[in-house]
DNA sequence: GATGAATGAGGTTTCATTCAT
DNA sequence: CATGAATGAAACCTCATTCAT
């Protein structure tokens, strides 16, 4: 039992800075002090080994978002929650994403595979929080979530890759508030608001600028 | 200089295939119809073999972009052509982007390399566009250009990754129209404007009818 | 003592289907279901194990054959039951003369082996039967018994070893009676029968014919 | 070129000495006196090798036996042929009918493979005398030829074996000869010869004696 | 009597790379 | 320019066997 969390521990280690096919058993089995065949005593294949180190880590994290997340009430904050946690996730586990990305998401047998599963429940709060949004009118209905969902977490994974080799680092409380707030400023319900609206008020603006200024001049001429 | 160029050719359609490690120079030099020792003799190292294969794409395709980007006006349209632009490569080219992606961008060694030059010039035009709009105060200039350019292209691609496995196909015409809209949706100069400017809209309009009203009522009391 | 037949009953079956090499012992343990380390408390070696069933299984085969064979008399009934015997040990006991023939008798340590013993004492019955055979004078002395030994029970090997894959079915009903009409064939006491007696049929046949002629020759001189 | 055959001279020594499985591709790399990584890139399989040797073994074997066989004439004398040839296989290469026996003709896929095509020519030979014999009336027609097949090869195989490890020495001459007698000796036309013949002889012994009685009696009436 | 952790040597196979010709 | 033979290291995996508890 401890055995087979060290090695586990080792593996996660290899497995997130090497990846999966950068990784070999041996190391693995050299990091935990033992001999190669050891491992497949506990783990009876190299992906295997994989598949358990993910889902350790898949397992604790979703149910740490779970908690939070059902105390969080309101399409901006549960959103803000999301994202953060999804940066917190690359500061705190570098590769975890690398790895399940670009390491397991390869091939076709991927999607019945138990990972496939645990990647689904991962980004489920996040394709409930905006299905809600949709229902309760938050956002506009006109709205493809899937694209919304690989811009939340692409874009994310795509931005911490660099920090993931020590470049530059990115602060994840304002990264958050900005990406909320973009992804946010496209959704709210009105569609198509912001061009025409800004048309409209600058009209309306400048209607109401003539108009009190007609009624300034026929003060003046009253006051007379 | 044609030898250089038919290995060229056949490790571009294996490493597209295969990604590079699963790739073997034997393979490549089979497909010519030479000896693996050849290869050697023109490229010094499998991984050199990749770069110049990665180059001989990068190149035209920068330059591709490059022309049709500035026959291009206006800030939306020059955003809708790179996300449309970004999407035909999966479509065109699947396999280049997750070569680049998943076996290129891997360790810190990348970013000294020639590739993380031809990606930052394949990704320059997307900054330039933001930044002359941030310029001639057509977007917002409180937004993190970086968190953009990530939002894109790491959405573009984790949201084209399922169909290099065929999972799913996507309509890139309405694909690039969303995303156009969902970028730019949050981006226009006055911030909050959605959510205020309904009720702004609202009092203005409300005050502007009360100064209809009070005009009226003063030119009837002029006209007496 | 429970223990040891629990794993020797599981050896047993794991070796018979699948022989010496492609049996382990973990996959003996686990049938029984205990763990690798107990099999070695009752068994020193693998192929000690490998031993003892055999000798489990060949003990009671020669008992029960050595008390058919003692109620059946006569060279043809004997021969017969034994031809018999073996062929039903295939049908019944698929993978046992695989075992013994392909991985038992390798190499010359065989010859000094338990299993040698029994083997020799399994097929005693039929040397026995043709030496007191010949003593009888009911077939030929010129008969070199192994030659005979090796014909009946490699000829039965040889040509059951395809229905251990289900290469076709063989009725050993009939098989039986062919083998021992074709074995027994040969052998009958009057050695080069086929082969001299047409000789001497031929030379009596023909001072036959001399003697009528010097019969005739004499009447006709008698009757002057 | 010349590799090659080392490879596979090596290959057929180890191969022949110690069987399939407990050959080792380093093994064989060792006696020839290069890296195991060279091997493969002449056989691209362990098994690949191993059949490569088993033809470079059987094909000149059948070439020779059939320009011998065809200078041959009569049943015995060819089936006396194709059994002394077959015993000089296991003196000259001992371990073949090893190898083949028990080692590749394990598991229902070897009936598909190239190996089963040049059994079936090499034991075609017997095939097709026993069929030609039946045919032209020299021997039984109510034997199954497969069984007599088996007989042969497997009865020799059983009686080589332990000649295989220096146990006894055959002389091949004789072995053939009576190996020959057997087999044919229960194969002639005639069954139950010897039970007929007998009759006939006693019958002529009879009127031989009853004329001879006739020609006494004569001879004492002439002596009067 | 039984466990289970551990070993160590071995197995087949793959590959980037080198170099004499 | 091109070959092809060769290397050497590493990969994943299997297993008989041992031993402290």
């Amino acid at each position: 039992m401890r055995r087979a969390q060290e090695i586990l521990g080792a593996a996660r280690q290899i497995f997130l800075e090497k990846g999966f096919g950068g990784a070999s058993v041996s190391e693995i089995a050299a990091k935990v002090g033992v001999v190669e065949g050891l491992v497949y005593s506990y783990y009876p294949t190299k992906r295997d080994l994989l598949n358990d180190v993910l889902c350790a880590m898949y397992v604790p994290l979703i149910r740490d978002i779970e908690e939070s997340f059902s105390r969080i009430q309101g399409v901006r904050s549960r959103l803000r929650f999301l994202i953060w946690r999804h940066l917190r996730v690359f500061v705190e586990e570098p590769g975890l994403s690398r790895l399940v990305l670009h390491e397991v998401r390869t091939g076709p047998e991927y999607f019945q595979s138990v990972l496939h599963d645990l990647h689904v429940r991962y980004t489920t709060f996040l394709v409930r929080t905006l299905q809600e949004a949709i229902e309760q009118g938050e956002i506009r209905t006109d709205i493809d979530i899937e694209l919304l969902r690989s811009m939340v977490y692409g874009g994310i994974e795509h931005r911490m890759w660099g920090t993931l080799f020590g470049r530059g680092a990115v602060d994840i409380e304002s990264t958050a508030d900005q990406y909320t707030q973009i992804v946010l400023g496209s959704l709210i319900s009105t569609p198509q608001v912001s061009a025409t609206m800004a048309g409209e008020s600058a009209n309306m603006a400048q209607l109401l600028q003539e108009t009190r200024d007609r009624l300034d001049r026929m003060a003046q001429l009253v006051s007379k």
